[in-house]
DNA sequence: ATTAAGTTGAACCAATGAGTTCAAATGACC
DNA sequence: GGTCATTTGAACTCATTGGTTCAACTTAAT
């Protein structure tokens, strides 16, 4: 590996290139309409050097995605962290961990890879495998995780941890939807802020310890 | 206008044929991969007939998707109405029109028409406006409208009636995304009726009258 | 019957873009 | 310095497709 290593370095960074102006290129046009030139440009590659690593368009996309695609869920586990030990002030906890979501789920990057998906889930279903199935799913089950943890230390009452988890997100990014424009007017933080704030309150009513909230 | 009314009878059939033919071409294959020939074909139509009635592919694209999104409004709407007076039991007036809103969302062209929307979204903004804003914003002020109507008829406690509306949408529409694969998987009626009672239940738990709620 | 509007099919043009080929250049490793 | 894998740029092939043109045809109104 040590010789290999070094050799393949070159390859290992052109590929990583590639996939990363794939990515960009996608995002800005679409798959019909990007075309590999101008792929091999934004990667500072030549034309050749894209299908010496990569066979197809259609290949080119599905490997791009996929990476665009882990990453982003990644960053979201990631936002989720802090929940695994709380503050005491449960309900500050879950609207930061909701905000850090949003600003995730609301940036450049995440908006095309949406976008992406959406359009092109017909004419290549396997992307759906790695990118659905790994993405909100996994997310789902790591928030679920948490929130069972919080119902066994008393600070939810929540009897399905799924399904919690599961109305909190659609909460957190059902009204992005329309307040976004599809992803394409820019959030304004205070608005994010807003939104998690009124999405934990109301998930806090329905699933909260037993208290006498007030509105 | 009275001759010119039957004469003109055989041209807006055609043209209604194209739009119908165009949004079905372009939800089979996406904007760029469709071909104004298979529209054609499609339409039972010779293409020079289509570029007689709509100049160009691009506006073809924007009254088809119009023309499909006023359609899928008006059903929304109608599927509203029966919040206008509730039943003597609120829950299940909530749910049966969840249930109704839900099955319309799920059906084959409403999510042709959003995955047409979301992946042309940055190449045709205008389509936006009309689609956009006259789709889940409408949707979104009408409900507001009926939940503000049983806020003053002492059957909710909502005090934001749009806020209200906005999250009962995104616990409804929320947990379809990821169930239903984008769209891809076709739900059975009876999860469905499950994502329904779910929603209202929360809904309630929040919204609801200020009674002993159960779980 | 005549006219006028609209439709049809087929052929045509021009542009675009996927994927390939190849000789020259690069650069790491011995 | 020599060797080998990889990269590069440019030119090339080939299929697709948006949009146009045009002469022949339908159809309804006068």
């Amino acid at each position: 590996m040590s010789s290999s290593g070094t050799t393949s370095r070159g390859r290992i960074d052109k590929r990583q290139a590639i996939l990363e102006g794939a990515f960009t290129v996608f995002a800005r046009q679409g798959y019909a309409q990007a075309c590999v030139q101008e792929i091999a440009n934004e990667a500072g590659v030549a034309k050749p050097t894209v299908y010496n690593h990569l066979t197809d368009k259609a290949t080119l996309f599905k490997h791009a995605m996929e990476a665009g695609a882990r990453t982003a869920l990644d960053d979201r586990l990631a936002a989720l962290e802090p929940l695994a030990n709380p503050a005491e002030d449960l309900r500050a906890s879950l609207e930061d961990v909701a905000h850090a979501l949003l600003r995730l789920h609301t940036n450049e990057r995440s908006c095309a890879l949406r976008r992406l998906l959406y359009s092109e889930v017909t004419r290549f279903p396997d992307i759906l495998d790695i990118v659905v199935e790994s993405g909100p799913d996994r997310l789902n089950q790591a928030l679920a995780d948490r929130l069972a943890r919080l119902t066994l230390a008393g600070r939810l009452r929540a009897t399905d941890p799924d399904l919690a988890a599961e109305q909190l997100m659609a909460l957190l990014l059902g009204p992005l939807e329309a307040r976004s424009q599809l992803g394409t007017r820019t959030l304004e933080d205070t608005e994010l802020r807003e939104v998690a704030e009124a999405a934990v309150r109301t998930f806090l009513h329905a699933w909260g310890p037993d208290t006498r909230e007030r509105s």
